[in-house]
DNA sequence: ATCCGTATCGGTAGAACTACTTAGAATAGG
DNA sequence: CCTATTCTAAGTAGTTCTACCGATACGGAT
């Protein structure tokens, strides 16, 4: 019995991509393909696959809100994240997040298929340019990138409202709270994230999948 | 003699979905595949192809930059411009930049053979999805997206300095002018895109392709 | 029971940005 | 050559944000 595979991700492309590289595979059969969240949890509703390729960037839902969902409602999948390196930062909290496995966009066939019998297997799997960025960091007892920085609920909540292009005020009306604890709260982002303007939390909300 | 076609694309995985998709086709023939611009112009030098697919976003120099390079220095070779839906609003700019076709990233493997085809017999090609969007706006009169509206070459450089997380005065002294003349052209910005604040610049910044 | 983190709110001061105005010099297009 | 655009700069006023300081309240963890 083949391994049952879901794709989701929101370029169609990609889709296309990751199929015909599996497509001669005969041990894996592709049962689903998804561009956006609420999708993919339909489609899980009427059959799960093995292994799940989920995509970080989505529109709507992201992969990094999806995937504790999905490892709550479904724990026998196995999910292998797929990113760019750009985004490679995630890996800790995907990982957290109980993925199986995490994989750039720029992987060949061999490394794919590789990944995918990993897991199914059981297995974790880290896409080898990754390992060595992480072992890297590890041995030389790198900083932590600022990715990694938790915030709060409340603080991601007003940094995605900041990117909105809401003002400290509209932000403290929208939340019913005062327009001081708005400015304490964007006040301690700055600081924890070590960013000087909005320009910067911005793009930070960006990479952390907040808005877009 | 088989089309000669070139891809450039940041992504790895779009460009096999699109040799993939093209592989089978024997009328065309992949010479080249680039994953950023220098690549890219590099080996135009070494050989031209017939038909060149350039994705918009790229990291350094984007298709909006190469593409009148490219025009300019090699006027045989035909464009066809790549780009995700949330991004199409580049069409009229790339158009004026001499691109023979606009594809969508979701496009199938018939539209993409056909466009292939018919920028190559020296035709043009907007994908059908654009082309009903373009005919409803011009239908309907509408608005001109705010993502047309041009902006002069100083005022892509402050933009892009404001997305860069630089402040005012920092601009002024990159650029040698006085503080007023940024906050003027900043002022300029936010009236002509409509924007009230620094997070909507950096967001029109993003989309624009500046930065990132 | 105490402590830590989170969320709330305030004072004060200064830095940064916004809004609207005017205007000269350089440059490009017709 | 003339005109329109772009880039430059500044006045004046107001708003918004930043950077410190401080505080209270609540819930969970030790």
């Amino acid at each position: 019995m083949p391994i049952k595979l879901t794709i989701a991700d929101d370029h169609v492309m990609v889709i296309n991509g990751l199929k015909m590289m599996l497509e001669k595979q005969e041990n894996i059969s592709i049962i689903s393909t998804n561009i956006n969240g609420n999708e993919l949890l339909k489609a899980l509703e009427t059959e799960q696959p093995d292994v799940l390729l989920l995509d970080i960037q989505m529109p709507g839902m992201t992969g990094l809100e999806l995937s504790p969902i999905i490892t709550k409602t479904y724990p026998a999948i196995k999910i292998i994240t797929l990113t760019n390196f750009e985004e490679s930062h995630y890996i800790k909290q995907m990982i957290r997040n109980g993925v199986s496995g995490y994989l750039l966009k720029n992987t060949n066939q061999e490394t794919l298929i590789q990944a995918i019998e990993t897991v199914y297997n059981g297995g974790q799997f880290i896409d080898p340019q990754m390992q060595k960025v992480l072992l890297e960091e590890s041995l030389l007892g790198k900083k932590v990138s600022a990715y990694e920085i938790p915030l709060t609920n409340r603080e991601k909540e007003i940094l995605k409202l900041i990117a909105e292009e809401k003002s400290n005020q509209q932000i403290a009306d929208e939340l019913f709270i005062s327009l001081r604890t708005v400015e304490t709260h964007r006040l301690n982002l700055s600081q924890k994230l070590n960013i000087k303007n909005t320009a910067g939390l911005v793009k930070e909300a960006i990479k952390r999948g907040l808005i877009q």
